[in-house]
DNA sequence: AACCGAGCTAGAGGCCGGTC
DNA sequence: GACCGGCCTCTAGCTCGGTT
């Protein structure tokens, strides 16, 4: 049809209405318009097919060849458009059949992720779950195969425009080092503290700061950062094996029995565990229920 | 603000089938 | 054949919302 870009396709409902009622004033009365109007989409329906469609027949009009031949695959591309644009219904997560996507550090795996793994699994048997590192330069995930995508643990940065972020919880840092580490002991000053050699962990890989390290710079002072890791786990054993000490979050080394905790002589600001996720997935039933069954879980 | 299109009500007229 | 009722079509004048 060369000039279908020009058609209302409201006219297609009409005519589907009029080939079901055969009569304009009942077509007109189901389509809540007045008959007038239902005439008229009548006239623009015969000049756009070159047809008369409907004639005057005994009670009420007969459908033309062109139109017997319109009446079902209208219906059928009606019922199609329907569907498409009938608001979307709510996630069933015991009978869904998807592949979630969740970017996540070590940190995040362990803490967020593995108590959430559980009820995931009980709710959404037939679902898979995939675990992601958080990579370098990595933009908000765009969802997953029908499913979504997380970020949880994730600072935002440049690379997060046009994510939503909810904070979900907020985590205090603790001093470590290895048991009978002296300098734990000692209860250093905050210059000898700043001497020690740190080790730091850098998700997005190679970065040689943190909230410590910003917190000390207020002071006058800087640390020595000697070694940067990419992983939280790794450092449970650095700090564990070496005489290298490390701001950790408390939740990821307090029941290792390789380390031991101390007061740092600095109060550090605590960080907050975040989820991120593309702007476009903040709608998507699926993906809302993850992110609820996630901030449940923490 | 002007214009345009869609839809409304109200009214007129034509066509058809049923009834008397 | 005349009359009546039901239905369709068309026109006029109006409102409303969107576009220019």
């Amino acid at each position: 049809m060369s000039n279908f870009g020009r058609l209302d396709l409201n006219l297609l409902v009409t005519l589907d209405v009029l080939l079901m009622e055969l009569n304009v004033t009942r077509a007109a009365e189901r389509l809540s318009l007045s008959q007038p109007s239902v005439s008229a989409h009548l006239a623009k329906l015969r000049a756009f097919f070159d047809d008369p469609l409907l004639l005057p027949g005994p009670r009420g009009m007969r459908p033309t060849a062109r139109a017997e031949a319109l009446r079902e695959p209208l219906r059928q591309a009606l019922e199609v458009l329907e569907h498409t644009v009938s608001p979307i219904s709510p996630f069933e997560a015991a009978s869904a059949n998807i592949t979630w996507r969740v970017a996540a550090s070590d940190y995040g795996e362990s803490t967020v992720l593995l108590p959430a793994l559980a009820r995931l699994r009980q709710a959404a048997p037939n679902s898979r779950f995939g675990s992601v590192g958080t990579g370098t330069n990595q933009d908000c995930p765009a969802g997953g195969d029908g499913g979504g995508s997380i970020w949880p643990f994730t600072l935002r940065t440049a690379h997060h425009q046009g994510c939503v972020n909810a904070c979900y919880s907020r985590r205090s840092m603790c001093w470590w080092g290895r048991i009978g580490h002296p300098a734990l002991t000692a209860r250093p000053t905050l210059a000898q503290f700043s001497q020690l050699e740190h080790v730091v962990v850098s998700p997005n890989g190679g970065g040689f700061s943190g909230i410590t390290d910003h917190t000390l710079e207020q002071v006058g002072l800087s640390r020595r950062v000697v070694l940067s890791v990419p992983h939280f786990l790794f450092v449970k054993s650095v700090i564990g094996k070496t005489d290298l000490v490390a701001m950790l979050p408390e939740r990821l080394v307090r029941d290792s029995p390789e380390v031991q905790i101390a007061e740092p002589p600095v109060e550090i600001p605590g960080y907050e565990l975040a989820m991120l996720w593309d702007e476009r997935s903040h709608r998507d039933p699926a993906h809302q229920w993850l992110r609820e069954l996630i901030a449940q879980s923490v």
